[in-house]
DNA sequence: GTCAGTGCAAAGCCTTTGCACAAAT
DNA sequence: ATTTGTGCAAAGGCTTTGCACTGAC
């Protein structure tokens, strides 16, 4: 089993980035935990190890770690608040790349599972569903 | 049937919100048309009919809107970017208002259904899906 | 030695807030 | 009359950017 600092050295050199002491530190505090993380965490954590790394370093290399598919977003956002007015049941099919946005109908949920799969106490009575892609401009740009 | 006007005014009313003009026109604005809609969207539509209303007041009234369930809210996001290092498929369950994430496994999910149902080209090899409710502490805090 | 990456500070967006004025109930 | 809402401008949070320096290859 190969080290971490080895299988970070080998994911970078796939995706032609330098091996960086900054990009090995990131990429092993936030795949080290489970959970969810914001660079203010990641920068928190990662500098406990490298006290000089900058908040900015922590930032870019997120998103192109998330680019490169080495880690994942949670919850792709366009950057400003959108609203709809359109209150029938329906989800939504987003795309992650250019944030574009378009209903979709419920069918291919089970809501029972769904309830059951839920903590105890959460509650889905009107569970709102985004399904995250890449629409078709931009899965052929790639 | 009764106008636009009168429908908001009831509601308006339902909630004890004051039925104040601006609210009129931000709330028709953002019914009448179908789509997903930005605050600056909403205020370059709202001020060709009312051309002295503000962007604060757009903002405060979307989020009004939202709160009281006139309007839905978009993929209700964390202000801030969110990382996970957990590549497995696992999809997530959101707290609309805390945006607390917890991990859920898929078995909910008809793929076949959904990639039948997604428009021709939409890129959906290793769709991200996140559920929007509240979780146990926000919906007994109501 | 060359080129990509880092750190810093400044700027950028989107959004919220404080407060005096205006309008709704 | 009282309370709630509006408009303005300023402040706030999160994120990106420009540039000189540093480190990887």
């Amino acid at each position: 089993m190969p080290s971490a600092h080895e299988q970070f050295r080998e994911l970078a050199w796939k995706c032609g980035l330098a091996a960086t002491h900054q990009r090995q530190v990131i990429y092993e505090a936030v795949v080290a935990m489970p959970g969810h993380y914001s660079p203010e965490n990641v920068f928190a954590e990662v500098r406990r190890r490298t006290p000089s790394i900058s908040l900015a370093t922590v930032y870019k290399n997120l998103r192109l770690f998330v680019e490169h598919g080495l880690l994942r977003e949670v919850s792709p956002h366009a950057s400003t608040l959108l609203v709809e007015g359109n209150l029938e049941p329906h989800h939504h099919l987003v795309c992650t790349r250019c944030k574009a946005v378009q209903d979709i109908e419920g069918d291919f949920i089970n809501y029972k599972k769904l309830s059951r799969q839920a903590p105890r106490g959460f509650d889905l009575t009107q569970p709102l569903i985004e399904v995250f892609g890449l629409c078709r401009r931009c899965s052929a740009k790639k």
